[in-house]
DNA sequence: ATATGGCTCATTTTT
DNA sequence: TGAGCCATAT
């Protein structure tokens, strides 16, 4: 289990190590690596001190062990721990990475510097930025701010939903982030990948030019400005791009595969005074081209460092054989690969599973089911992992862990900092760090009563631009039903102002404001949100810097489990396939294997077909020793009625010789029938598992149980079939008798 | 004119 | 679950 002991992952700069490289640093005797249990072109790679060096390495190929290593060896051979640096590109492979780095090197470790590239961008920014652009007062914007200001252009220029063909707000992102990330023109983009939405190009540019227009504004960034601003500073300010070069003697970055142009031109600018660059990167593992990542950067490499020294991987250290064979027959489809065959010379004969079953009920039947003979076979649960596409392919599987008890964590999806109640206090520090922060103070008035969407962006558009935004909100002149409500939001600026406290000073006077309010606005689960509230606390409570908390809290959302901390440990990993790049696992289930569903259903064919092939192979080369496909072959639409699917084309097309079919079977609730004899069920029809409950069963006070939600206890009922049920954990819920599966207990 | 509640519909992946 | 739309309440 990884637990981060700072909310960074860095070993921040202090104020002295500025430029120089540590003088008078005296390298340990020893950190202990044994280069012995290295084979030939690991060797190679950790032991290159100098000189760009590219590695070109296969799934569980030691990559993060030579990485860790070299890390080891640099620092045995006199390179100081603090101008190293280490870049990596998923936050949890970082922290996976720092972590096995600890373990190895302790305490030498926690001096080099290693992160995302978003996270040592932002260090350096706040650094050095001053010089450049933005300045030093931004606030950073995540993925959903970002959706909310795309939203209310789109109101406000006129394109409203009545035009369904009108893209998304999610997808106007993807297609700004990728456009920045490719250097390409929107224009040009929309015209070669987005080709279906070429109709409406001229107002996508104009909500592009918007957005960026009102981020500039108000002071907001988001996560590609901080990329683009990294590089301008570099390019623009030479005695920084210096400093910064002379700082980091040493650069490597993982995942090589999964950079954009923009990332590639930030290492060689780092790089430009030493280049000691080692990259790291397998191409069949590029899944990030959405979002612009270019695997072109690995054989670009060697004309970018032309006297670079080229290493492969291709010895596997992870999987047996078995799973090798297979997960090298689903990449031999590609359409377009460059070879590398992986061999192993790990023990085991367990062919991997494949299993068709009857929906995803009984996909998370079989599942748990299959965890449970793991477990009891010895294996931890933290070494199991389900992996699927979309976040929301888990939602049955995470009910039937609750009801089974089984513990778990889930990677990827929906973010702390991304609830409404969570977003509505930092929207309130933010606003001290950033007054001009128009979304913020929009959020803040929607709160209010009797203001609406209308109202508040009056009351926003007046102040906003103000040169005391908080002063002009004392004096807006507010109307009627408002008034109250504004002065009150008003003294708690000016309280916020004078307490000139630390940030958790801060939080509790926010707090005083803000509980009446949270009880109102989320009064059916305020208990459940408030839990996320008081991990808040916690966590403010390790910043004595306002900013850098609000800057971390974007770039590095904490989840529940670094905060929870000493829950019990054993988890079965719970992750989107992206989210689980990089880790490994004795066993993995990779569910949801059904057409439409894997491929996602809106991938063309070509590149981005191919893409989610490779996404397979990521998922299939994380396990071990066991590998089960599922796929289910009934799946619930959004309007609730059940369509018969077939299985993935990417399994399909599997030799059937490499994997072993399993029966999802043992399923003895009666209601499973063959699915030889399949017929499309009509829900009325279904055959009745109980006697269906009525209100007459569950007066007031009944105890009942829910598959999700727990035990509660009912509060009301009303004719015919619905009723309020108080849960524990949950708060109210209003249940519907014909859906919940209810237990009387 | 604006706020609010009920209804319908669709729902990638990440820093 | 949230976002958009429509009808009704204030």
């Amino acid at each position: 289990m990884t637990q981060k002991a700072q909310p960074s992952l860095f070993a921040p700069f202090s104020e002295t190590d500025d430029n120089e490289l540590v003088p008078g640093y005296r390298r340990p005797a020893t950190v202990g690596v044994n280069l012995d249990d290295l084979n030939e072109a690991q060797y190679q790679a950790v032991t290159t001190i100098d000189g760009p060096v590219l590695v070109i390495a296969g799934a569980g190929s030691g990559k993060t062990r030579t990485l860790v290593y070299r890390v080891a060896h640099l620092i045995e051979n006199g390179v100081a721990p603090e101008s190293i640096l280490l870049l990596t590109f998923t936050r949890k492979a970082s922290q996976e990475m720092l972590w096995r780095a600890g373990r190895l090197l302790n305490e030498s470790c926690s001096r080099v510097t290693g992160g995302t590239f978003h996270s040592v961008a932002n260090l350096l920014l706040r650094r050095y930025g001053g010089h450049i652009g933005y300045g030093s007062s931004f606030t950073i914007i995540d993925r959903a701010d970002a959706e909310g200001i795309v939203n209310l252009l789109k109101s406000s220029l006129g394109f409203t939903g009545k035009n369904k063909q009108f893209p998304s707000k999610r997808v106007i992102l993807n297609m700004i982030s990728g456009s920045i990330n490719k250097s390409l023109k929107l224009e040009d983009l929309v015209t070669e990948q987005y080709a279906h939405l070429t109709d409406h190009l001229d107002d996508i540019v104009k909500l592009e030019q918007h957005y960026q227009t009102f981020k500039y504004d108000h002071g907001l960034m988001d996560y590609d400005d901080l990329l683009v601003n990294w590089k301008r500073l570099l390019e623009e300010a030479p005695d920084v791009r210096e400093t910064i070069s002379r700082r980091f003697s040493h650069i490597m970055v993982d995942e090589y595969q999964d950079t954009n142009l923009i990332q590639a031109d930030i290492v060689r600018l780092c790089a430009h005074t030493h280049n000691n660059v080692m990259v790291v990167g397998d191409d069949s593992q590029s899944i990030y081209a959405f979002r612009g990542a270019d695997f072109y950067n690995i054989m670009r490499f060697p004309k970018v460092f032309p006297d670079c020294r080229i290493v492969k991987l291709e010895e596997n250290y992870r999987s047996c054989q078995p799973i090798l064979s297979l997960t090298n027959d689903i990449i031999n489809n590609a359409t377009e690969k460059y070879t590398k065959t992986l061999f192993t010379r790990i023990a085991g004969d367990l062919k991997p599973r494949v299993c068709g079953v009857r929906d995803e009920r009984d996909e998370a039947r079989f599942v748990v089911r299959k965890i449970n003979e793991l477990r009891r076979s010895g294996t931890p649960l933290e070494e199991i992992a389900v992996l699927f596409r979309s976040g929301f392919h888990s939602y049955k599987l995470e009910m039937e862990l609750n009801t089974e008890g089984l513990d778990f964590e889930k990677r990827g999806g929906l973010k702390l900092t991304e609830s409404a109640h969570m977003k509505d206090v930092l929207a309130f520090l933010r606003l001290l760090v950033n007054p001009q922060d128009n979304l913020s103070w929009n959020r803040i008035f929607l709160q209010l009563d009797k203001v609406g969407p209308k109202t508040a962006q009056k009351i926003t558009a007046a102040i906003a631009t103000a040169a005391n935004p908080f002063e002009a909100l004392r004096k807006y002149p507010a109307g009627g039903s408002s008034k109250q409500g504004i002065a009150k939001l008003s003294q708690l600026f000016i309280d916020l102002h004078d307490s000139g406290q630390s940030p958790s000073g801060l939080y509790e006077i926010v707090m005083g404001y803000y509980e009446p309010i949270f009880q109102h606005l989320y009064a059916d689960d305020f208990p459940k949100r408030q839990k996320d509230l008081d991990q808040l606390k916690s966590i403010m409570a390790g910043y004595s810097e306002l900013q850098s908390f609000i800057d971390d809290t974007a770039l590095d959302p904490p989840d529940d489990s670094t905060v929870e901390g000493d829950s019990g440990g054993e988890k079965v990993i719970l992750s989107t396939i992206h989210s689980a790049k990089g880790l490994e696992f004795d066993a993995v289930f990779v569910i949801g294997l059904a057409d439409g569903r894997f491929p996602h259903g809106s991938a063309a064919q070509g590149e981005q077909w191919e893409e989610e092939r490779r996404l397979l192979y990521v998922a299939a080369t994380r396990a071990r020793q066991h590998l089960y496909l599922t796929y289910p072959r009934e799946l619930m639409t959004p309007d609730r009625q059940f369509r018969r699917v077939g299985m993935s084309p990417f399994l399909a097309e599997i030799s059937p010789g490499l994997y072993e079919r399993v029966e999802s079977g043992g399923d003895t609730s009666g209601y499973y029938r063959p699915a030889t004899r399949y017929e499309p069920p009509v829900l009325s029809n279904r055959p009745k598992r109980e006697k269906k409950l009525t209100l007459k069963d569950l007066p007031v006070g009944t105890k009942v149980q829910h598959p999700f939600f727990g035990i509660g206890t009912v509060k009301k009922t009303s004719a015919p079939s619905s009723l309020d049920v108080l849960f524990d954990r949950h708060g109210i819920k209003t249940l519907h008798l014909d859906y919940a599966k209810l237990k009387i207990m």
